[in-house]
DNA sequence: ACCTTATGACAACACCGTTGACCTGTGAAG
DNA sequence: CTTCACAGGTCAACGGTGTTGTCATAAGGT
């Protein structure tokens, strides 16, 4: 076999499958979406996919190549969405913190599949767009190129990762959840102040914070040091 | 069946498998954390666990319910290791990133174990020793109560969030982790100037630091942040 | 109306985690 | 010593997985 796969758009013979439906991958991808969503994580495979669709398994890989390559389609679509609806009015910072929130409750609207494509590169329209954009931001900003590259990385990087992790959270079981948020209640919080003095100091703040994302105040540190920098930069090529 | 796991204090009859090999819990786990490390993440398979120890695959449900009760246990096992060679100076920010950067080569050692075990608060001995040790180095460093809890949770979460990701990339299969390397090459090194011009502009730059992880860059963002707000602390306690 | 061929279907392969039933050596009790 | 309960190793099977080689057929261009 050279390769199953043709190119969505060299497509023509709309031939429905036996239970009536017409693929697409574009038909894929939601449905396997909405099974994730719907069923966990776990629930998207080959098999069930073709089920739900009304399909045999081994159609869907007339659209894809295998199920890493419809993972990442589902990532690039998770990206668009985000993006489609994100409004840059010139000001980077602003700008960076709304678009890093966008993509840390776009995640978490969608936790499985995040914490299944935060690590891909998909190399898609969306992706390649959403780069441009963030990269334009700082350069524009003022920030030259590899001081760009090297803060676009990491804030692209943090808000992926924090979106898989709480994801991954949400994720748990209900049980298993509530079960972590006791523990800082019910073991942190009861540390005597003689073997634990710092965590008895601040274990009213512990408990209040840990019950929330750290993702924004994270997200404030990255930019107040990227000011810091730019300030730095701006200084020096002015001086 | 009721459960086949017998707690690892009681056991006493030392049966050798057929192969002459004395099962204990320790050793599964060595055994485990030596083929994730030898080949590859996906090398780990029950199946294949029980061959390494020259034991019946099924045997290892006498030691564990299930696969995910042997991940954490090897999850256990790594943040004792983390935590058993980390030296804190007094110097707020050198301790910080030393920890921070252990912390996420220990999670790249054995990516499995972390992904899994990332976003989960076990409340144990060790993980109670670490969040003492970094709420104290903050507090002794004159971060005021709730400034060091916030600080925390952010410094925390993003050394356990880049591990996860950057852990998750690794245990990617050969064949995909090299292709996302070249989709920066081979994709976004080629955008025209004129449809992308930004991304054109740094492609040289972008392409050079996607190899690598992003993790010390957010750190040191972290902590060059955090180090602006204790400046801005100390300029107010003192006017 | 014909022919090509894209595309769906089928069957098979090699793997996976997990479990119920079985067998046997161990170690303690008599 | 011998006995004997049973922990712990083994076996076979179940239902799942991704993937592929082969075949059948309906769609579309000529």
């Amino acid at each position: 076999m050279t390769d199953r796969v043709v190119p969505a758009a060299d497509r023509q013979r709309r031939r429905p499958t036996k239970q009536g439906v017409v693929l697409s991958a574009e038909l894929i991808v939601e449905t396997a979406l909405r099974l994730i969503e719907e069923h966990g994580a776990d629930a998207l495979s080959v098999r069930r996919l073709g089920r739900a669709l009304g399909a045999d398994p081994s159609s869907l890989y007339r659209y894809f190549r295998h199920t890493d390559d419809l993972m990442l389609a589902i990532a690039d679509e998770l990206i668009g969405r985000t993006l489609r609806v994100w409004r840059p009015t010139g000001d980077w910072r602003a700008d960076l913190r709304d678009l890093g929130l966008r993509m840390h409750t776009g995640a978490l609207a969608h936790p499985r599949a995040a914490m299944l494509s935060a690590h891909r590169v998909t190399g898609r329209v969306h992706e390649i767009q959403a780069v441009e954009s963030m990269i334009g931001v700082l350069r524009r900003a003022g920030f030259p190129d590899p001081e760009a590259v090297r803060i676009y990385h990491a804030f692209v990087d943090q808000a992926l990762a924090f979106g898989a992790l709480d994801s991954a959270v949400t994720a748990l079981p209900r049980a298993a959840q509530q079960a972590e948020a006791e523990v800082w209640r019910d073991t942190y919080a009861r540390l005597p102040a003689d073997t634990h003095p710092n965590i008895a100091a601040t274990a009213r703040h512990l408990v209040a914070s840990m019950r929330t994302s750290s993702y924004p105040a994270a997200l404030d540190l990255l930019l107040t040091a990227a000011q810091t920098r730019l300030d730095h930069i701006r200084a020096q090529t002015e001086g």
